[in-house]
DNA sequence: ATGAAGTTTCAGAAATTACTGAAAGTTTAG
DNA sequence: CTAAACTTTCAGTAATTTCTGAAACTTCAT
């Protein structure tokens, strides 16, 4: 199989910043020229495109299964499998976000609570743990935070986003519905 | 300088992460030391309590301050630099988040762009086109939004993410408010 | 059961990334 | 200007990660 230019170059570019983001170089090039490809491919294609060999292609395969981000289908009287990326660009971006929260936030979440149980033997050790508590504070509402946005349908997020900075006016205009007779005159 | 054992694992914890976030280990273990002394260090300091080179601290310390994450101060008398963290760690996760963006999406989105300018040449190309749009779209829209988010201070943003998914019904809320002749009947 | 058509595994090789430590550079006090 | 006290640089080495390709495995048609 070959590339266009303008594939290749997407491509490329995407095995550089998938490196950056959780996988291999491969893997994010094997994910970008399956999402640009307006049908399913095979594993020789896919390592004849990408100048890669088959061992390789396979062990991307199966990293991009773990992060859930590709489907495999079949074709009538041909017994090799079909790979497309599973869902929207949006999902895979939910896919990536949610995955490494998993791998990543959770564990340190973990860990910093661990940290926080026994209580500081010094002085500098207090200070260590409030700070450790202030970074499992932030993780934590990031956390929640990403969770609810996920859970907003698209359209709904498009108009938040769109929103901007404008969200802070949205804030008071619901303090007023909440606390009509509100008591912080100075905000 | 010798770590205590709470210390030494969130130090060790935070290696492995900063791994994964754009920077390697040792700058990793370097920036989580900072933030949890509460005195400013020098590099030897450094070096000793995290077994590693003097050059190795020096490469450090230059790493963060190119992602501005650390202060430089003086200590009369004393002709070493002491290096503290900058800021508060909301500050220390926009910084990161900020310097991402300049490094990873801004060169993928200026891509993105070029590779629309001409028109596909085929209808294969037509689709790998269109869906590079929809990334486009995406990282402009996550970009735009992150950029006001930074803009909220720290406690309105809480708020708002306290607020999690209610943000549909602030956002019908300000429907109301923008349109109270509402003229789209099924949403 | 057999073998053709495919996929996966994994030991070793290649490529990349990080680290060391000695030498070069800088700054300041006298 | 000199030397002491630091910091930075960078060539070479070490550690880690990724990739290859041959062998093992699986599945299915006959």
């Amino acid at each position: 199989m070959q590339m266009s230019q303008k594939v290749e170059s997407f491509v490329y570019h995407f095995g550089e910043m998938g490196s950056k983001w959780g996988f291999n170089r491969t893997v994010g090039q094997i994910y970008a020229l399956l999402v640009v490809s307006d049908k399913a491919l095979h594993a020789n294609e896919i390592g004849e495109a990408l100048n890669v060999s088959r061992g390789n292609v396979s062990m991307g395969i199966k990293e991009l299964q773990s992060w859930q981000l590709i489907n495999v289908s079949h074709i009538p009287k041909d017994r090799k499998e079909y790979y497309s990326p599973k869902g929207t660009i949006w999902d895979m971006a939910n896919r990536v976000f949610e995955e490494r929260r998993k791998r990543e936030v959770d564990p340190t979440l973990s860990l910093l609570r661990d940290l926080q149980l026994d209580s500081p033997a010094d002085e500098s050790e207090a200070y260590a743990q409030e700070k450790m508590r202030e970074i499992h504070d932030l993780l934590e509402t990031i956390t929640h935070w990403s969770a609810e946005l996920q859970r907003l349908d698209p359209d709904k997020l498009t108009t938040l986003m769109k929103l901007g900075a404008g969200v802070s006016k949205i804030l008071s205009i619901k303090d007023q519905f909440k606390r009509p007779k509100a008591d912080a005159p100075s905000e």
